[in-house]
DNA sequence: CCAACGCGTGGGCATATGCTCAAACGCGAT
DNA sequence: ATCGCGTTTGAGCATATGCCCACGCGTTGG
């Protein structure tokens, strides 16, 4: 039917609009007139364009000061990675700009053309990043998560990031079929063992990339508000010194991995301590900061990707 | 001196505003306020950052009629690379879009890590590129240019492309220290024997990558209007059939080199025909619409980027 | 076959943007 | 300290932009 090469004419209109726009440096107008349309449908065409992603921004400049607080937080906790990018005031906890980062991170990652293995966690972050990863075909590499894709209620829940970075990259992809967490240690060590889950947690070893986000442990945890860890569930952690979580797995403020609670019964790989694929965290927002300073204070991560305010907070400490 | 600090510190700003217009989304107003400044200036740096290329725009979206006559051109052609950019109908010779382009091929080839040679011809569109090339430090690349950058009053002159894009990689660089035509055969050819230049055509047969532009040979031809070619000259070559040139050496209409005329007392290092080293050629415009297919029938070049009007009028002869 | 619905269109208005111009601000020289 | 030159600044205005609304066209479901 023609409704999808309407689609597709209205997209390379979309596109070309950008293009004049922001390339050529047109007005509106200019536009609404070469293309024949109306001005406020060239307006629509540009906004069109900018939603759909058909152009995008690249800060060419490394703002200096975003520069250092890398380079001071790499040397400081010895990160293989570190990307600060400008804080939006307005918005402290917009991922827009580390998931523009990340997602860069992964582009440049997949463009490979020998096969790689990226290993993805929870986080807005992570999932704003594949959202915006260029779509490249990819058929060997392969993209596995590291957390359980079965939320407490039994559905096979929230964003599947996984499957749509495969999408992009037509790679191969293994979600990990089970629950956040099991009902008993026993169960968990159980399930460890059964031979489809074995694999994948021997790809997620093998892994060349792991982009993973950093929660906070406080009653705003994420793993709580998602609906993954009760409340009590959640006060015992803090009662065990619980300070962040990385993939579920919760760190007290030096960055040790706690030892009972819901560690024992999480289905999540693991981070390695200390990290030793490149493993990076992508974290924004005041309240996060103490967890991340644990976070790269255990090693539980080797790199970062986080805005100025954050960065120069973590500093600060 | 506090000078450049300030400079520096200045672009830094216009880097931050930029980022907090088009990437983050904010108003001249908000961003105002975030950086403590007037609208006025808040709208200057953004300014700043477009006028300093502190930012980047990116087409995602290969806009499906440019693809196809790109795709055509190749086939035609039988050309190894060929990119078509959509036209801009208010200043169909604006070298913005193909520029663009050729920044990202030169981009893309400088950023190997194993050392490459690129070789630099003629026009503007080769010089807009190399202004918009990304800086990157790599030293053991090469840069050789293709023609002589003597002009006919003997000053070392026109636009340096050599150099500037050596400054932007830290690449040796071997700008060609001949004028663009001897005045005879005898001289020309005594001259390519002497060492250096020989040493210079020998690095130029060796590159990876040519990149040139096209000229037409008529009244406006660019060689005349240089200052490089007299009138004489220019109409000689007319008479001997010449229709444009690469790198000042003219061809007819079949792409065939013309036998004498100025051919005989260029200093240029030729063409291969057919290419065999991936020689890219920049242009648009109607006037040299003739000059290119000639170009491409010839096989002067194997690759072409043009715009999509150009395209057009090229596959429609 | 028609009604209801969705989607794109163009007009119009409030707001944001680009630009000009005169005033203020260094900054160096006297 | 003062003067003069060149640069930067902010007010104000003309213009461009974003968005809401009512309309029309095509599509879908009854």
């Amino acid at each position: 039917m023609a409704a999808l090469e309407n689609e597709k004419s209205r997209l390379d209109d979309a596109a070309r609009a950008g293009w004049l726009y922001f390339i050529a440096g047109h007005t509106q107008d200019e536009i609404a007139k070469m293309l024949q349309v109306s001005r406020a449908s060239a307006q629509r065409l540009v906004s069109l364009c900018l939603a759909e992603r058909l152009i995008t921004f690249r800060l060419e400049h490394p703002i200096a000061a975003c520069m250092e607080l890398a380079s001071k937080l790499k040397d400081r906790f010895d990160l293989v990675h570190c990307e600060v990018v400008p804080s939006d005031p307005a918005s402290p906890h917009s991922t827009a700009g580390i998931a523009e980062r990340c997602a860069n991170l992964l582009d440049s990652t997949l463009r490979l053309e020998t096969p790689v293995i990226v290993a993805l966690g929870t986080g807005r972050a992570v999932r704003a990043a594949v959202e915006r990863v260029t779509p490249i075909e990819r058929p060997n590499h392969q993209i596995v998560s590291l957390v359980g894709n079965i939320s407490a209620d039994g559905s096979a829940s929230f964003f599947d990031t996984v499957g749509r970075l495969a999408d992009r990259t037509g790679a191969r992809h293994y979600p990990m079929p089970l629950p956040f967490l099991m009902s008993t240690e026993d169960e968990r060590n159980r399930m460890n063992r059964i031979e489809p889950i074995a694999k994948i947690q021997a790809i997620a070893a093998r892994a060349d990339l792991r982009l993973i986000g950093i929660g906070q442990m406080d009653q705003k945890a994420q793993v709580h508000v998602d609906g993954f860890v009760s409340r009590e569930e959640l006060f015992e952690m803090m009662r065990l010194g619980a300070i962040g979580e990385v993939t579920g797995w919760a760190y007290d403020a030096k960055g040790r991995l706690i030892k009972g609670g819901t560690n024992k019964r999480l289905t999540s790989i693991p981070p390695q301590v200390p990290a030793r694929t490149t493993t990076i965290a992508a974290a924004i927002g005041q309240a996060k900061v103490p967890a991340i300073s644990a976070a790269l204070i255990g090693r539980l991560v080797n790199g970062l990707i986080t805005d100025e305010a954050t960065a120069r907070a973590i500093l600060d400490r």
